[in-house]
DNA sequence: CGACTAGTTGAGGCCAGTCAATGTTGGTGG
DNA sequence: CCACCAACATTGACTGGCCTCAACTAGTCG
């Protein structure tokens, strides 16, 4: 990962406010059908919509965006006109408090929706930072609207969405209010594995695409804390590490460490 | 950022999950205009709403839900089919894991709309609970979205809302994952202050409604370190504190307090 | 090779949790 | 009105989990 990923919990992060510009445009006006045979239709806004609609859908992608691997796709406080699904790579959304701390709010990886947060006063919220070489399509939200009023299947898509976003973030609160560090840092290990499972990867054995102050910062953690807890769950058996490849051993013993009330 | 609820960390609770069968239906049907009085369209659904769309959003609202302190409006696990807003009084509304942990999701008030988790998967995802006599109006959601559909002001309301309450929980991620303890109590306070103002009571004299348990259980702290906490803030002059009367004294230090980055 | 970033591991300290005793408040019934 | 009780709250002593500071290693890049 790159310095930018990093997590300066005091002030910095300049290094993203001063931009790479990287991100790169591509027309796929006229290419082939892109939705249709892309993840997030499947799993979320178009799930269950008859042709038309689905015709629809796809006509609200006109671009798709290229990020190379620290590049922002949008920064906290840049106006909001478009939802982004991501089609390859993965991104970390970054949350700013006017202090200068700051958080991972949320990991998110193909076929996810990006830029929720904007919709409530036009302006993100966070920003969004690509973990790898990222591929995302924005989809213009007032087009989404449109949409929606016309057809209902889609619009209960959408408002679904919206709401397991909500559902999400409250599992992360339990998560942060109530866990001890060793058992946020399997309920990670196990939510990650889960979603890789999902696209048809290995649920055991992945690669972690952040660093270990990437991972505290998402679980309220420190760096040497998430180091020391992965090797002490590899000494205890339950894991293996070796840099960024984790691989898990036992999962049910850590479903269990995360279960266990206090 | 919002406030909190009751929280018994254990396993407690059954108080509530032995259900006093309390709540009481009210048909309002042939009342006079509910809705154009109530905060409730002030705030959020119906703003900027013209007169025909204001009207059909008031016929959302058939019937009022009158609950005791303590009573439950919805369950976990419980099906989906309205959302509802807070004529008067307040509730909490109480996370829960599989394994018996709680945690308080949050603390709303007048004028606040319930039950956005459930959209998802039309099913409730948390508990909501009356912290004293409180009044809701159930909005029947699939009503919501047929008024959405030929309303696009009221559409982009409801999606606003949506949004709001993302952006309302990451605020308080941020909190339970980078701030101390001091400085979520006193960040809980002043979120609590700024809502009173914004309904027209006072911005520095409140009455908790939650007792120190189930503010710890909101902020991911234990009552005593609460009870502490108010202590020690009052003994520094910034506020006074006796019982569930809470006076803000030096609201500028509070700020500075939470501001302090680490 | 040196410079830099990411990661691991150790020593020590502090914040918040735990356990426990005591005080306060509010409701109920004699 | 007061006695009583249960729930809520305060305070103290102690513990321990996580943070801080720091040294060291491994891998990468120019």
């Amino acid at each position: 990962m790159e310095a930018a990923a990093a997590l300066p919990n005091a002030i910095p992060l300049r290094n993203h406010v001063m931009p790479r510009p990287r991100a790169v445009l591509r027309d796929v006006s006229r290419a082939q059908p892109v939705c249709s045979t892309c993840q997030v239709r499947e799993k979320c806004l178009s799930e269950g919509l008859d042709a038309a609609t689905a015709k629809r859908v796809d006509e609200l992608v006109a671009t798709r965006i290229r990020l190379r691997k620290g590049d922002t796709l949008y920064r906290a406080g840049a106006s909001f006109t478009s939802l982004y699904a991501i089609r390859s790579g993965s991104l970390k959304t970054l949350l700013l408090a006017e202090d200068g701390r700051d958080q991972v709010a949320g990991y998110h990886m193909s076929g996810e929706v990006l830029g929720l947060d904007g919709i409530g006063n036009n302006v993100h919220e966070c920003q969004a930072i690509a973990l790898e070489d990222t591929e995302v399509c924005p989809m213009p939200f007032d087009r989404i609207e449109q949409v929606a009023r016309d057809h209902p299947t889609f619009q209960r898509n959408v408002h679904r969405y919206l709401s397991r976003e909500i559902a999400r973030q409250r599992a992360l609160m339990l998560l942060l209010g109530t866990m001890r560090a060793d058992q946020r840092l399997a309920a990670f290990l196990l939510d990650l594995s889960q979603r890789y499972q999902a696209r048809g990867y290995s649920s055991s054995e992945f690669i972690l695409r952040m660093t270990r102050e990437e991972i505290g910062s998402y679980l309220g953690l420190k760096l040497e804390t998430v180091s020391r807890l992965l090797s002490r769950l590899q000494q205890e058996g339950l894991i293996q590490v070796q840099g960024r490849v984790v691989k898990l051993l036992e999962r049910g013993a850590l479903k269990e460490l995360v279960g266990q009330s206090a």
